[in-house]
DNA sequence: TGACAAATTTGGAACGTTCCAATTAACTGT
DNA sequence: ACAGTTAATTGGAACGTTCCAAATTTGTCA
């Protein structure tokens, strides 16, 4: 029971030597002698000294801590994420303010308005809908390298790790229509935000590219999640020519879309195919398996926070976008088993 | 472009005060003056001033920040759990370090440890597999309170919130038993948890308030998560005296438990009834739904939090352990479509 | 051995805040 | 107008570390 706790200097007094000594053998620097290193090592242990940061980066202006922002921590995909980020945050002996924004942005403000205050060395972030360029603008102004994820913010001077949305939805639209689906439906998803917007284009030129109508009419747009998906069906079954096949903005649309299919007496994967997007670890073992676009989230947090980490120790803040390539995963939810061509008959 | 950043002493400069007042309007003292007040916050936003946490609580020794740790972020549980967690600590103006083990008892060390030396102010610790009581010792003696979710740690002095795990496979069993099955197993997790101690118990005393024998053959171990059930089940199909239903470590287990049960040809709910344990997202909308015990993750991180608040609030720290009940969730992976007796004949 | 270089150690000043005690300003009521 | 309050304000001295320049010790070589 310490009525104060045991600093530096108290380290210095037991061991016999000054606390600038005791200092210098904390940071492992190699001016001290190795028998005081000994020696002093020895002596913190047996205090149970306590490192205080605090203390430390109020001198040196540099602390060992990084902020992660994700908009929703619930999405198997963004929890995923946040593992891959932090298993290389904690590797590199930072350590790291992880919050969740749950797409509101106000929470996102004083989320990173609070990281500021605690001193971040660097910020990954994936925004909230909504997001502007005005929010990062103290951030980036004050030198502190950010990372975005996911989702772009055009005109942000950032840096930014996004996944080839358009080749994989393209690649999407390509397999359903070489397995012979012809009225193919995009689904899910807000039109106001750049992924979409991305996804889209790749859907709407592969259709294109193959010479098959194009029209907006196909497109139904929702919230990105389960019930979203559940919810874009059944605008879609009052459509008067139904689609036969779609491609989701996301797992979550995909997975919600099954739902909305069974309820309408219809079999995903038999009636109706379905590609979905990020291949969030239940896609494989759900029923249909889903085939979807992969896009390793854990993958992408490691680059992500290996490139803010390399950003944080170079002293130019260089901004980079990279481009996660993305690969076409195929399970069962298309219909593998033959005799689409039929289906696409009578649907 | 600063060289250096602004502080509370260029504030007092150019606001014609002393750099005590400008602290006692950072930190809303109602000494202040009201209209000094507002000349001072005026300049703070002109100046872009942002506030040095370290700086303060090296003075004060108070930080507004706690730690997360939990073992396995990748569980859509867990992942709930800090989301419930992350909702309330935010709200409180508290941050959060959030950090994920996997398990690694080393790990949690580490994290531990750094937490402690970024002046944390208090811990909700979701301990990794193997976690020793005096792995928490320092911490505990140094005064900053513990709160242990979902997994206990027999010995230790600390609060604790945990569900009831008891009386969740008890009722379990009851409504298997009412449903007419009467050889069930238990499937999945390992032996030397506590978690695990208590949901066999629950069990076992269900079994024999029933009249059912109880002997240690139908408990069948393995890893709680998807892999294990499928690892379970095929133990299970070695056994002579088959068992026709099973309660689940948890709903991954579940989970595995149907995919095993399907590549031997069983239907899940209607061959073979299945609970599962937590209630995760996707209990609700698998195929079958899944009967399971619920325990609210997200309600449970909340109320973890508050448990940890009200302690680091609070001068003397009393540790409390809170159980969280349980309620049975029932849907279609115990076969609800009747006749189960018949089927129970030449199980 | 003396001189010089290298290796090691060390006091203080700083970092940006809060606290304390003390000072000054602004009101009371008579 | 004056003493007695009360309201506002304010200089330092902390907090625990790191940095710097300077001091001390040790080693080397002629």
């Amino acid at each position: 029971m310490k009525r104060t706790r045991t600093t530096v200097i108290d380290i210095a007094r037991a061991a016999g030597v000054s606390k600038s000594t005791v200092s210098l053998v904390l940071q492992g620097s190699p001016l001290v002698n190795e028998a005081t290193r000994a020696r002093v090592s020895a002596v913190i242990r047996d205090l149970g000294y306590v490192y205080n940061r605090s203390a430390a980066n109020l001198r040196q202006a540099k602390s060992a801590i990084v902020g992660i922002v994700v908009n929703d921590l619930t999405n198997s995909f963004f929890a995923e994420l946040a593992v891959g980020m932090d298993m290389v945050v904690q590797s590199a002996g930072y350590v790291q303010f992880l919050a969740n924004t749950g797409e509101s942005i106000d929470r996102q403000r004083e989320v990173i308005a609070s990281m500021r205050e605690h001193g971040i060395a660097g910020l990954i972030l994936s925004p909230a809908r909504g997001t502007q360029v005005s929010d990062l603008k103290p951030l980036v102004e004050s030198g502190i390298p950010v990372v975005l994820v996911v989702r772009n913010l055009p005109g942000a001077r950032v840096s930014s790790l996004l996944s080839d949305n358009y080749a994989g939805t393209s690649q999407a639209v390509e397999h359903l229509i070489g397995l012979g689906y012809k009225r193919i439906a995009f689904m899910g998803g807000y039109a106001d935000t750049a992924v979409f917007e991305e996804r889209v284009r790749g859907y709407r030129d592969a259709l294109a590219k193959a010479g098959l109508h194009s029209g907006g009419e196909f497109v139904f747009n929702s919230a990105p999640s389960r019930a979203g998906g559940v919810a874009a069906v059944e605008k879609m079954l009052l459509h008067a020519e139904r689609p036969t096949a779609a491609v989701c903005f996301n797992d979550a649309v995909a997975f919600g879309v099954c739902d909305g299919l069974r309820s309408a007496r219809m079999e995903p994967g038999v009636d109706f195919g379905i590609v979905g997007f990020d291949d969030v670890i239940e896609a494989k073992t759900a029923v249909p398996a889903l085939t979807t676009v992969s896009v390793d989230p854990q993958g992408m947090g490691q680059r992500a926070a290996q490139l803010l980490l390399k950003q944080i120790n170079s002293e130019k803040v260089e901004p980079e976008t990279q481009t996660l390539s993305v690969r076409l995963v195929v399970r069962e939810s298309c219909g593998i088993k033959k005799h689409v061509q039929d289906r696409e008959e009578y649907a």
